[in-house]
DNA sequence: AATTCATAAATTGTCGACAATTGTATAAAT
DNA sequence: ATTTATACAATTGTCGACAATTTATGAATT
């Protein structure tokens, strides 16, 4: 008898059914293609931060009704990538420099979580894979012309694949579908890493070999420390922005 | 100049502005009135966890269109509380005993840090009013003939509170804003502290405790001892109950 | 009796139209 | 000139209807 992947309850009305495929794969109706869309706009920085959002607009924009364009626009809002007010309209999520650094306090403590758990339970396999994409992100910094790009990229590639090695989907869906998307979203505002390359790719390899010896301590403490630098990095580089800002600002007057 | 609390990006279409509340007040719109109606019905298990969800039928039970109905939907996809399949239809989430363990893991971490932060920056009146409602707790509990029921809502207050005193907005988002809907959910299973009550009381005042004297590193372990100890009390009952079924069944055989 | 195929019923996806509310512009009054 | 009031325009909220797809039903065949 196996209830190993069964639910905790069984419904009554829910006899003997085939499986559901727990992320749906390609968005198929026009609500989710749409949704999709916009969200990589919002990321992307198509549609800029703060923009008030019409449903007209938009609704004619991509060619759609309004009625999938609302559906779209609540899921939006349910990923906290729009504020939404009854009667009066949408906008884009707009961060301020305090909701940033809150957001990679978050990040510290759920993927020091998963540094953990990859260390507990991730397979060597993976971790090889791994270690195969730090070398290969080495090899192309050191070739590339600007490597802030890349750098970035290739950070969250790394901290992505992390989150999957932990092996706990809840954390996955968390960061990977929800967090990830604000992070990328203001990663060219002062982005971590860039003026620092070579030190992270060290602590990257830092925490693999960690996880590679099965060192769940250590993992999650080097995880951490590496995301409170990048926060610490990008704190310091808003204050540069701001006193920068002020003096201009009093020279002009 | 002030521009502590203005968004990082300022977009030329959104000059100036009246503050945007950052959570919506009361559900106005029939939209959001079912989405709450229906969360409350899933959490509180009025509608169990894999029951399919048709449209017509809901949509005759509230008294409304199908159209309002399938924006609230959208948002309980969001939320993770129904799972939906394009063409077929959408289901209440039903979570495996993996997956009820995987939130735990979440919930180590991130209240871990909410415990961290609380430590760093709640005000001493908010530590007053916890601890009175601590003092509270205990004295209901005393008197109360099964107090399965008011210490589980007396410990998901108590957390409640605690993340709120953390001061992170994003944090406050995730756990109490979705994770706490699955916890409550599940709370009736093989839900911790019943069982061992005045232990999780000790753990309580040990945790303020910690809080009051500002003791970041104490306060966080705490916290995860806390609720890794919850975790273990899941997976022992759920263990037990395991093996009590199939013995019963071996028993009728 | 089991399987396959075709038809019918039900449900989901999409659209356009109308009502309700908000924001704006114009005009009148102090 | 500033303010108030009114009418207008635009946007949001809601509904019912139709098309597309899936699921259920039943007949025919092996």
């Amino acid at each position: 008898m196996r209830l190993n992947p069964q639910p905790l309850i069984i419904n009554d009305s829910a006899e003997n059914e085939q499986r559901w495929s727990v992320e749906s794969a390609d968005g198929q109706t026009l609500a989710d293609r749409v949704f999709e869309d916009i969200q990589e706009a919002i990321v992307t920085g198509s549609i800029a931060p703060g923009t008030k959002i019409t449903e007209p607009g938009l609704a004619k924009q991509y060619g759609i009704s309004r009625g999938p364009l609302r559906e779209a626009m609540r899921r939006l809002e349910g990923r906290h990538l729009v504020t939404r007010i009854p009667h009066v309209g949408a906008r884009v999520v707009s961060l301020t420099i305090a909701e940033l650094l809150e957001l990679y306090e978050v990040r510290e403590a759920m993927e020091g979580m998963a540094c953990r758990l990859a260390a507990r339970q991730m397979p060597q396999t993976e971790i090889d894979s791994l270690k195969a994409l730090l070398q290969k992100h080495e090899e192309q910094a050191e070739l590339q012309e600007n490597i802030a790009y890349y750098q970035k990229e290739g950070d969250l590639d790394f901290h992505y694949r992390l989150v999957q090695g932990s092996g706990n989907k809840k954390l996955m869906e968390l960061l990977c579908g929800e967090l990830y998307y604000l992070v990328r979203m203001y990663r060219y505002r002062f982005s971590a890493t860039s003026g620092r390359p070579q030190r992270a790719f060290t602590e990257h390899y830092r925490i693999v070999d960690a996880i590679e010896q099965r060192d769940e301590e250590l993992a999650e403490m080097l995880m951490r420390r590496h995301i409170r630098a990048s926060r610490n990095n990008v704190e310091q580089r808003f204050h540069e922005a701001e006193t920068k800002q002020k003096n201009s600002l009093l020279a002009q007057n």
